[in-house]
DNA sequence: AGCCGATACTTTACATGTAAAATAAATGCC
DNA sequence: GGCATTTATTTTACATGTAAAGTATCGGCT
């Protein structure tokens, strides 16, 4: 390695490229997020994914098949299997075997899931307030474009 | 709800308020790029857990306490007992108990994990080019400054 | 009718994250 | 000296993510 290369990396501190140090600053802001959310949802005995389904579960109103949840949710399909057991076990949701397509399996929110969500909404929202609050909305907007940016680049 | 605050929400779309549109911007970039990054890792064998034990002991240059790897990894104690056995079983580092504290167990870069570090060095800063290759630099430096804020706003 | 390739899941195997309880050793205090 | 408290680490129990293989259907093609 050159000594001008190595004097600049070094300049750098810890990390070989302002790329890599991005990334990190990614990942370690979303590791923040997720264990304050998580710990919010435990509350209420649920997890993160549990409660995601939940949620477009309602956002979608209408009872939907296990594969579009996932779709949703980035997730992958053995995923979503054990967290609609888990939340048939908790009586949140039903699943009902499609008569068109009997291949297909739609689950749908039950009452108590409905009354849970709604529970949450308001603890949610003043989470996500707390969390961010402190960041101007200004700043909360180039974020959001910035973050978009760098989703762009990476899907092409 | 009062009719404008609903015309409000529906105006944003999907999202309750801009602190939630952000906080999920953040964490769905960072899963994106948590996939990237394990794929390469998995090529050689390794996951994302692993290879950052390997990378913090290669940092340190000095055998280091099982639980200050973990700090810098905003890790949980049970979860790098688990790595760090992993990591034993692939002969990649070894572990000796501390003559001085006997509580205490460091661990330590063997051959074999200097040799696969230094193999995966082009290829994680290829990865890790490619990923934000197509952002450029004074966004990155935006990004990664805004990332710091949000990071400040929650710890407080 | 009957087979073949897709599609929607499920199951299994493995690594990891979290919380809570257990173990082991060091330290402080009477 | 000896016990209570703290600290380092492990163990256990549970939920989840990934890959790979298995099952049930569907749909098209011959």
């Amino acid at each position: 390695m050159s000594p001008k290369l190595q004097a600049e990396l070094k300049k750098r501190g810890p990390f070989a490229s302002l790329e890599q140090e991005a990334t990190l600053a990614i990942l370690r802001t979303s590791d923040l997020l997720e264990n304050r959310l998580s710990r919010l949802f435990r509350e209420y005995g649920l997890t993160s994914s549990q409660y995601n389904v939940l949620r477009i579960l309602r956002g979608e109103g209408r009872p939907m098949p296990c594969l579009e949840v996932a779709e949703r949710m980035i997730q992958v399909a053995p995923a979503i299997t054990r967290v609609v057991d888990q939340l048939l076990r908790l009586d949140l949701i039903s699943k009902v075997q499609s008569s068109e397509d009997r291949r297909v399996f739609t689950i749908e929110l039950k009452p108590a899931g409905t009354r849970l969500l709604k529970k949450l909404d308001q603890p949610v929202m003043d989470m996500h307030a707390s969390l961010l609050g402190k960041v101007a909305k200004t700043d909360q907007k180039a974020l959001i474009r910035l973050l978009e940016k760098v989703r762009h680049g990476i899907a092409s």
